[in-house]
RNA sequence: GGUGCUGUAGCCAAGUGGUAAGGCAGAGGUCUGCAAAACCUCUAUGCGCCAGUUCAAAUCUGGCCAGCACCU
């Protein structure tokens, strides 16, 4: 426990400013980012998905951006393993690792530090259920969900298909309830000494406008593009295919809504993306919450990090504020 | 000036005498293998305004106001 690593997460919703932050500081801190989003994992999403550009890295390494090919089926699992050997190699070299994204699901395997390794994805199995699902309906899986998990049927709302399979799922590979399988995946602590940091807008009207505005900038700098090009292979880029920027554009491409229509839900889907990704953020423990865009922030943050993990040459050098 | 139509939440909209559907937006939330996904909860003491009829009016009657359309 003495001897935890420092880690540096930023979080926040969409547009606040999350790449020219985690930029700065890593130049500041001495380190590197570790990407958790996930979108811009896939190579070539890079507009739509609001990736950082060569010209943004300013010489940082950055990981776990862009290193896959777009028809890559993907899951949290992986995500946490390559996570943790990436901070684990950047903290080996004496630098910090930075954690950047918005994708809370990936957030909190990293910050909790669970352990996904148990078993592997039974993909007959899923199918099987998948089939049943479509045939009979949720209402069977769900109640055989309850009959050999009650705890866990309770905690899923009997109208999401997707938690209630993936939930049956798992019982039936393993055999064990919802809470065997935590107690095991979920260490007693958090693996890092972890330094939380949330960005918001003042006002939700704010970073409503923002978003608004990022969206328009997509689109100048060739959305319709990159969005023709998963529209051409929504088949095969299964989870790509679901990113916002894309499939809002779709109906566009198929000629049955006016370009203009397609970009107004393009961005109120944006905006609902960002609501919950606030409802996520807010709940996670130890966040510490700071002013998109604001000047200070960054020395703010500094401030906080030192304040936290103490004034150490651990990063090759003396960091001070 | 006349005639007709319309007026229900921020927007769309159902409701023709029995105590305001639904959708969108908005707010809050759930979260352990597709998560930028999936799902849940909440949101009109009030139907343009005023008066009247009635046990009961968003619904019927009259007047007024506003918008739209057409006519002169």
């Amino acid at each position: 426990m003495a001897d935890k690593a420092e880690l540096l997460v930023i979080c926040g919703p969409t547009a606040t400013g999350k790449t020219a932050l985690s930029v700065a500081l890593a130049q500041r801190l001495n380190g590197e980012i570790v990407c958790a989003d996930s979108m811009q994992i896939y190579r070539g999403l890079s507009v739509g998905t609001a990736k950082v550009t060569p010209a943004e890295m300013q010489g940082v390494s950055h990981h776990l951006v862009d290193f896959l090919p777009p028809e890559t089926r993907f899951s949290v699992a992986e995500y946490a393993e390559l996570a943790k050997k990436c901070i684990a190699d950047i903290t080996a070299r004496g630098k910090l690792p930075i954690v950047v994204g918005g994708t809370g699901l990936y957030l909190q395997s990293i910050v909790k530090g669970i352990d996904f390794s148990q078993q592997e994805t039974n993909f007959s199995l899923r199918n099987q259920l998948q089939e049943r699902l479509s045939k009979e309906g949720v209402k069977p899986l769900w109640d055989e969900l309850r009959a050999a998990d009650p705890a866990c049927a309770a905690a899923i709302h009997p109208n999401n298909r997707v938690r209630v399979l993936r939930a049956l799922e798992l019982y039936l590979q393993t055999g064990k309830t919802k809470a065997q399988q935590l107690s095991e995946s979920l260490p007693a602590e958090r693996p890092y000494r972890d330094v939380l940091v949330g960005l918001d807008c003042a006002a939700r009207e704010a970073l409503y406008s923002r978003i608004d505005a990022r969206v328009e900038e997509m689109l100048a700098r060739g959305l319709l593009a990159e969005a023709r090009l998963v529209f051409d292979n929504r088949a095969r880029y299964v989870t790509a295919a679901q990113a916002i920027g894309y499939k809002e554009l779709f109906p566009y491409f198929e000629g049955a809504a006016p370009l203009a229509s397609c970009v107004a839900a393009l961005k109120q889907a944006s905006r609902n993306y960002a609501k919950r990704q606030l409802t996520w953020f807010r709940h996670m423990e130890g966040m510490h919450w700071f002013l998109s865009g604001a000047e200070d922030t960054e020395d703010a943050v500094v401030k906080l990090f030192i304040e936290t993990c103490g004034e150490r040459k651990a990063h090759g050098k003396t960091l001070s504020y």
